[in-house]
DNA sequence: TATATTTGTAAGTATTCACTTACTTTTATA
DNA sequence: TATAAAAGTAAGTGAATACTTACAAATATA
């Protein structure tokens, strides 16, 4: 990958995270990529293929991040992991880009892939019966909604305390 | 207000939620509400004029969902009013649209409106605070972003069941 | 060093977009 | 019933969009 490429990449992300994929012209990702224009499309083959690159990228991450909670083995471990997931992308720029990208991409192009959060919904399950919560399958689903809702805030509601309410969980969940 | 008027308001917020904002033309809107494209100009000025007017006639819906919960005296009940929000939409097709609409809205162009969850997340705190919770700010916040978390299962996640989800929390805040 | 391949760009193109103009038809009012 | 106002439309307009073409510069390889 060449210099000028990687840029293509970083522009776009930034700017199909903060105004959304439709809303960005391959103009001003040339620009602020200070490329031209036609060099997204020789690389990328067109819009829709920097998209799934910079997806695919962000991929990677992803389950580094995933699988992190996932090969824990003690309970408690693996719901302070599964809490802390916002605090842990509040503290990487490029994490923070790709996560709100995701959500971005799921309400503009209604792409929900319920796949990608199968293994962590299951781990929590796990945890949360060993645990002897009553209701383990509806649990993790709590946990994973009410961390989708902190997401929704985290990112458009300039005010939210990510630090106070993760705090909070890990009190709820006795941890 | 006329017909075609009607008309139009209705195909576009159909549009809006289903497609987003700025992906729906005002060719497509005109075509579904089966008018000519410049009587969306002549009613509402442009498209964001046709945008207001639909969030307009939201609010005044949601207003009246809100107020249901902010004029209740019972704790419990509050709690019970605003966990079953999501069954309450459900049970409304143009509900639902609107509240897609607002949640489309919310990532496309990034209008969080916070003052208005302001009253219920009031409501919901004193309700806490009658309960004995121990840290009624942050119950308040959580059960609203797990609402929110709900949504956007409820919208974007085909296998979610509402119902389920619904009755789980009921039991979880013992109600 | 010759040449083939890759990287890069300037200047297009067709299409779609929100919006306007100029005009006709319908409805309300005096 | 005359006329003013409102509702409605066909046929535009300029600007923006994703993408292409045709060619030049840089780099890799023989």
């Amino acid at each position: 990958m060449t210099a000028k490429q990687k840029n293509i990449m970083t522009a776009a992300l930034e700017l199909f995270s903060e105004e959304g994929y439709r809303n960005t012209s391959t103009v001003k990702i040339a620009k602020r990529a200070h490329v031209s224009e036609a060099l997204i499309f020789r690389h990328f083959k067109n819009k829709e293929g920097l998209l799934e690159a910079i997806v695919m990228e962000g991929e990677t991450h992803e389950k580094e991040l995933f699988s992190n909670i996932i090969v824990e083995t003690d309970p408690k471990e693996v719901l302070r992991k599964t809490i802390r997931i916002g605090q842990t992308i509040d503290a990487d720029q490029d994490a923070a880009s790709y996560w709100k990208l995701n959500y971005k991409l799921k309400w503009e192009l209604e792409l929900y892939s319920e796949h990608k959060m199968q293994e962590v919904q299951n781990k929590l399950m796990e945890a949360f019966t060993a645990l002897r919560y009553k209701n383990p399958q509806q649990e993790a689903t709590l946990l994973l909604t009410s961390i989708d809702g902190m997401a929704t805030r985290y990112f458009l509601q300039k005010s939210f305390d990510i630090d106070a309410f993760t705090n909070f969980l890990m009190i709820k969940y006795g941890l």
